[in-house]
DNA sequence: TATTAATTCATACGTTCGTTTGAATGTTAA
DNA sequence: TTAACATTCAAACGAACGTATGAATTAATA
C-alpha cells in the first residue's frame, strides 16, 4: 500500500516534532533535528505538511481534535442528565480540566508530552499558533463558559470569565511541569514517590481550582 | 564621562531586548533586531554583555534584583510586626504576588512588559534561564514557603507547596496576558474599559489565589 | 597636549536555518 | 508489463544567525 509508508512517515514526523517542540520550543527546534529523530529524509516534512508552521499546527490538531470532541461529549451528557437544572460548578470544571488531565495517562493521545507542549504554548504563542489555538478552542470554551454562567447566575459574568482564565493558567503551568522556581521538586518527600505525585496531581489541582472559582468576590 | 555613553548603550540594549524577548521569545529574537531597535551597533551586545545568553540573564537580573529585595523587605517587616505570631495567609500571598503585580504600574521597573516576559519565561525555560531563575529566586521562595508553613500548621507541607505552585501558575498566566483561548478578551464589555480591566486584575487575582489556597484538601 | 584606555564601527567569518529541486525509487492500476 | 502516480532521496539554495576582528573614534588621565 502506498499509504502505509507515507502514513508511517507522517506519524513518525509528528511524534518526533511533538517531543522536540515540547523540549526545545518551536524556534528552538530545527527541521534537521525533527527529521533526524524521526529517521526520515529532511525534505519529507515539506512534502507531507508544506512547512514547519503547518507541521506545528498538525501536531496540535491531531490531539486537540479528540480533546475538544470529548469535552463537548462530556458536557452534552451532563446537560442531558440535568435537564433544565444548571450543572454544579464542580461538574463543569471537572469536565473541562479533568478531560485534559486524563490525556496524561493515555500515551496514544500524547500523554504528558503533549500536555506539556500545550501548557508551554499557551503562554508562548507565536501569532500563527495563537490564532490557530483560538480557532480550535472557540466553540468549546463558549459552551463551557455558558454552562458556568448558568451555574452561577448571581456572579457577574466578567468575574466568571476571569476565573476561568485563572484556572486555565494554574492548569497550564501545572501540566507544563516546569516548576521553574523549584517550588515543589526540591522538598524532602519521604512518603510520596514520583508516580504518586503525578497520580495525585489531578485531585490536588481540582481542589485548588474549585476553591478559586468559589472564592468571595473582590470588592473594588 | 566615559560611562555616560556606555551606560546609555547598555540600557538601550536592555530595554530593546526586554521588549523583543517579550514579543518574540528568546530564540525568536535576533541580535540584529535588538541592536537595530536600540539604535546601536551590532557588536555592542557582545562587547557589553559577552553573548546573547548573558544579555538575557542581565535583562532578568536588573528587574529581579529589585523584586526579590522588595519581597524580602516586605516579609521582614510583616514578621517583625507580628512578633511570634504566624502571619495571615492573605498577608503572605499579598506580599509575594502583590509585590510582583505592583511592577505593572511602575514603568521604571519594566512595567507590564517585564511581567509578560517573566510569565512567558516561567513556562518556556531554556536550561540556562531555568537554572538562572531558580538561583535568583531560591532564597525568597524558601522564606515565603516557610511563612506559609507556619501560618498553616495543620496543612501538610506538600499541599502548601503544591498550592504555591498553582498560585504561581495562575499569576504567570494572568500577567503573561496572552489569553490564548480568548476567554476574557472577546466578551462584550460595556461598563469596563481596558484601563479598568488592568487596574482590577490584582484584586481579582488575589481573591482567586486565596480561594485556592484555602480550599478543602483533597481526600486521596 | 600627549598617551592610554574605553567604546563604537563596518565588515566578515563560519554555521545553521527553512525550503526547493530534480532525479531515483517505490507503489498502484490498466 | 507498462504507464501514471506517490514518495523518498541527496544535494543545493539564498538568507539569517551569533560571534569575532581590527581599525576608527571618543573619553579619561597625565
Amino acid at each position: 500500500m502506498a499509504e502505509t509508508r507515507s502514513v508511517d512517515t507522517r506519524e513518525r514526523i509528528l511524534d518526533a516534532a511533538e517531543r522536540l517542540f515540547t523540549d526545545n520550543g518551536f524556534d528552538g527546534t530545527s527541521m534537521r533535528q525533527i527529521t533526524g529523530a524521526a529517521g526520515v529524509n529532511l525534505a519529507s516534512v515539506n512534502y507531507h505538511f508544506g512547512s514547519k508552521e503547518a507541521l506545528m499546527r498538525e501536531v496540535f490538531r491531531r490531539r486537540l481534535a479528540w480533546l475538544n470532541t470529548e469535552r463537548l461529549r462530556v458536557l452534552d451528557e451532563m446537560e442531558q442528565k440535568a435537564g433544565d437544572k444548571p450543572l454544579k460548578p464542580s461538574q463543569i470544571v471537572e469536565g473541562f480540566f479533568g478531560t485534559l488531565l486524563s490525556m496524561a495517562q493515555d500515551e496514544s493521545r500524547g500523554g504528558v508530552t503533549f500536555l506539556r507542549l500545550l501548557g508551554r504554548t499557551l503562554t508562548d504563542p507565536a501569532d500563527f499558533i495563537r490564532t490557530f489555538l483560538a480557532d480550535e478552542y472557540q466553540q468549546v470554551v463558549e459552551r463551557y463558559k455558558a454552562a458556568l454562567f448558568k451555574a452561577l447566575p448571581n456572579v457577574p459574568r466578567a468575574e466568571i470569565a476571569w476565573r476561568f482564565h485563572f484556572m486555565l493558567g494554574a492548569t497550564s503551568y501545572a501540566i507544563a511541569g516546569t516548576d521553574a522556581l523549584r517550588l515543589v521538586t526540591d522538598w524532602q518527600v519521604e512518603d510520596e514517590d514520583a508516580t504518586d505525585r503525578l497520580d495525585r496531581l489531578p485531585q490536588r489541582l481540582m481542589s485548588f481550582l474549585l476553591g478559586g472559582l468559589r472564592a468571595p468576590l473582590p470588592n473594588f
